[in-house]
Formats: structure tokens, C-alpha cells, sequence
DNA sequence: GTACTTTTTGTAGAGGTTACAATTACCTAT
DNA sequence: ATAGGTAATTGTAACCTCTACAAAAAGTAC
């Protein structure tokens, strides 16, 4: 072990500085969700390159700004929401994925309800639009592929994790539930079966709410419990949709 | 939507090339396998900052360099193991990660076994070691972070993706699997039960070999064929160990 | 052959999942 | 008030899977 390796690409016969002449930018995968539909937050970009390409949102880190924090201000920016956090996913470094010059993005995502949100254009877009992730237009740079990996990893982690609260009022009912489940994750769930799993969910408050003014049986009001929800995962169990 | 919103940080009153002043870096983690011990390669630092701390291997990334290839790199600097490819974890961009200046990190893991490997020093490494995941050393920048979120991501991984097929021999014995399992996910499984699950998985075919010269009934020895694992799961299977 | 060790097979019971049916509660129209 | 429409809610039998534990099998060493 530690024998001195014969030959090696000397990492200084590149000046420093080069190293430093790159740069790094925050992508967001904005979701929204409303009425069984799940759509996606893209601009059109107002300045070249791809001037006019549909993209993904995002920005340039700042010098003196944390890669999160990046994050969250482009979703600030697009849509006023101050209060999330956006969720990392992974990085893309290809050499050549950006035309002008070497630019590495990470990228986040998050899961909103589409009715809340005005989004609006920033500077940087001449359009901003939701669309629905069945339908895609052809995007700028890598942001296809960027774009599959974060609905890939969404729906993973919303079968494990709370990412869903926003989508829902404070108060709902596991029909919604099961609708917002069954749109995301594109599988039919038996009603019985699903209300059996989900109302055994301990950090799933029933309410004693119903609601008003349907044309049939009301259904029962829950909520969501965050503090009852981590103290059952600090206990051990693993949560399941 | 569309509107424009009324005011905004314009992203051009910072110098663009501000922006390209900031460097990128791969740091890996390399988990070895040997003998139901979990452990993990370091280096103790030979320049500054940091000098001689323990650390996590990893480099800047080249200009003209993947990301991905990057890792790679390192990788194989360490090791001299070419046909590996080391798995994206997680970003880390604080501002105040890195003490000379905005490094952003991108880490990457693999699984190998611990006696294939004679590890030895690059140009910036005095010395490296394994270390037990147990017994883990105050490491340099937030290298502790990046070690801990590497190994959770490794533990989820291994449940569902054979990023194992490296740490056993060709062939080996479903006690030798069970084994790693219990090693790496720190639980125990049931003998019979362990071997009744694993068996059924049509990817793990059996052999018409068993063990030879051991002192007690020989075990028969399987195999891990790819092609029929990435059959299994285009048909819709998901693997859980 | 006998003792020893580990592999391999078997099984009963608990617990969960699935498909489907029956019942309940509210609204609206008569 | 009563009947009809709609979806919520509850119930259930069949089936499947997991768990703990036990028994049998197949080598080596003596």
C-alpha cells in the first residue's frame, strides 16, 4: 500500500486558472399538479443560444450563493413561492452541453399544485407555460434528458417521502389522495385497498370534517401530520404508497 | 401568465465573468469488501489546505473532461481499475466548502473487493488506507458529509441494482452473498428464508458446481448473468434483496 | 462407520394483499 | 317525504408472502 505511482498525468501542467474558468447553473423541474393532470414549468428562451427553444428554467449560480439556495430563488423568481425547498437530483457535466462554453447544472425538482401558481416570466424568457409531461416539445441543450431523470426520481421519492403535501389542500380526502397518486405514478389503485393502506397511516389525521355540497355521500376530511410523519420514521418504519 | 414580472435581480450587473471563476471536482468513495468487513479508501492529504488530514480521493475536473470520466479518473489513479464506472451520488455546493475559492463537488461511489486492489498514492496523496466504515477518522472539508450521504446512498442502491456483482467471484455460494448483505446493510437474515428468495431471482443461475475442500457439506455455487437480470426487469420485475 | 459442520429442504402459522360485493350517507328531483 | 343517483365506506374470502423454526442431506475428518 501506498507505493508511489510510476507515472501520472501531472494535474499542474494545466495553469490553475483554467480550472477556473468554468461554470455552474441550477435547472428546475417545476411540477404541477391539478385535477388529474401532471404538467411541467417551461420557459421560452429569450436570448441565444436556442433563442426561442422551449427549455427548463434556470439560472447561473451566483458567486456567493449555495447551490440550494440557487435553486430556490429560480423558483422564486418564477413562480413568488419563498417557503420550499427544491429537491436535488443529480448533475450534468458532459464537455459539450452547453455551446458556449463549459458549464456544469444541477438539477431540482418540486411538486406544487398548479391552480396556486401565477408563474411569470423572468428577463431571461420570452414565454412561460405549463405543459403536460405526456406531451414535451423538443427542449434546448441536455434539458430532455434532465427532464426524464427528474420525473424518474420524483416518482420514486413520492411513494417514501412527503413531497406531496403541497399539492393538496390542507384538508382532503383519500379520493383526492388516490387521484393525485394514480396520475403521478400512472397505476390504478383499488379504491377499498387504497383507504385500507393509507387511512392505517398513523400520521394521516381523519378529521371531524366532511365535505359540503357534493351530490352523493361526503367523504371524510384528513390531514397530514408532519410531526406525528417523523416520529413514525424515527421509530423504524418505512413508509409506502 | 407571462407577465413580466416588475422587478428583478438583473443577472448582467454581475460581470459574466464572475460567473467563470469557479471550479468543479469529483470526489469518490470507494467502499472494499472483504470478509464481512465494510471499509473505505482514503488518503491522507500531501499539500495544503488541509495537509495531512485524512480525505476522500477526488480531483478537479479536467476542461475538456466528463464528469463522469472524471471520476473514472481518480478511480483509476487509485486503483488501476479501468472498466468500473463509479456511480453519481449527490452535489455539494456551499459557498464556504472549499477554503481557496467556489469549488463545487459532484460525488460518485463504487462497491469493490477489498483484495483485488493495491491501492497507491498520487502526487497529492502522502499516504492511503482503508479505513473501517466503522472507525472513520475527522476528515477534511465536508468530507464526513459526503462519506455519510455516499453510504446511505450505497446501502438504498445495493437493495435493487447489482453493484455487488464486483465484491464476489464469478462464481460464488448464496452464504457468501447473504453475507455481504448482512455486512453492508447491518442486519441479520434468516438462513433458509435469505436463500429462498434469492434462489427464485431468475437472474441468480445455479451452477452444476459445488465447493470443493471444505470440511463440511459443499455448497453449490451460482452465478450472476446480466443479460437475464436486465430481462427480468424490461418485463417489469422489481429486485429487492 | 461416526461425529461434525454447514447446506438444503420443509412446514405451520401469522400477517398482509387482492378482487369484489354490500352497505351507507348525502344530494336532487319528484 | 320518497325514490334515485352517486360516491364513500365497510366487509370478506381467497390467495399470497413472510417468519420462525425444525428436520434431513452431503460433504470432511477421524
Amino acid at each position: 500500500m501506498a507505493k508511489k505511482k510510476p507515472e501520472k498525468k501531472d494535474l499542474y501542467s494545466i495553469p490553475i486558472d483554467d480550472f477556473f474558468k468554468s461554470a455552474f447553473s441550477v435547472d428546475c423541474v417545476i411540477f404541477g399538479y391539478h385535477d388529474k393532470e401532471l404538467k411541467v414549468l417551461l420557459i421560452q428562451r429569450g436570448a441565444s443560444p436556442f433563442e426561442g427553444d422551449w427549455a427548463l428554467p434556470g439560472d447561473l449560480v451566483y458567486p456567493h450563493e449555495d447551490l440550494d439556495s440557487a435553486a430556490d430563488r429560480v423558483l422564486m423568481d418564477l413562480t413568488q413561492l419563498e417557503d420550499i425547498s427544491m429537491r436535488q437530483v443529480k448533475s450534468f457535466g458532459k464537455v459539450k452541453r452547453h455551446p458556449l462554453g463549459r458549464v456544469i447544472t444541477v438539477a431540482y425538482f418540486a411538486l406544487l399544485e398548479l391552480q396556486e401558481i401565477s408563474p411569470m416570466a423572468s428577463s431571461w424568457a420570452k414565454d412561460i407555460k405549463w405543459h403536460s409531461v405526456k406531451r414535451i416539445p423538443k427542449l434546448a441543450f441536455d434539458h430532455k434528458e434532465i427532464l426524464t431523470e427528474c420525473l424518474n426520481a420524483m416518482r420514486s421519492l413520492i411513494k417514501h417521502e412527503p413531497i406531496w403535501t403541497r399539492v393538496l389542500s390542507k384538508k382532503f380526502t383519500l379520493t383526492e389522495l388516490q387521484e393525485l397518486f394514480e396520475t403521478v405514478l400512472m397505476k390504478k389503485y383499488d379504491k377499498g385497498n387504497f383507504r385500507k393502506k393509507v387511512s392505517a397511516m398513523k400520521f394521516l389525521k381523519r378529521l371531524q370534517e366532511s365535505q359540503v355540497n357534493v351530490r352523493h355521500r361526503p367523504s371524510t376530511l384528513y390531514k397530514f401530520d408532519h410531526k406525528t410523519f417523523v416520529q413514525y420514521r424515527e421509530s423504524g418504519n418505512v413508509v409506502e404508497f
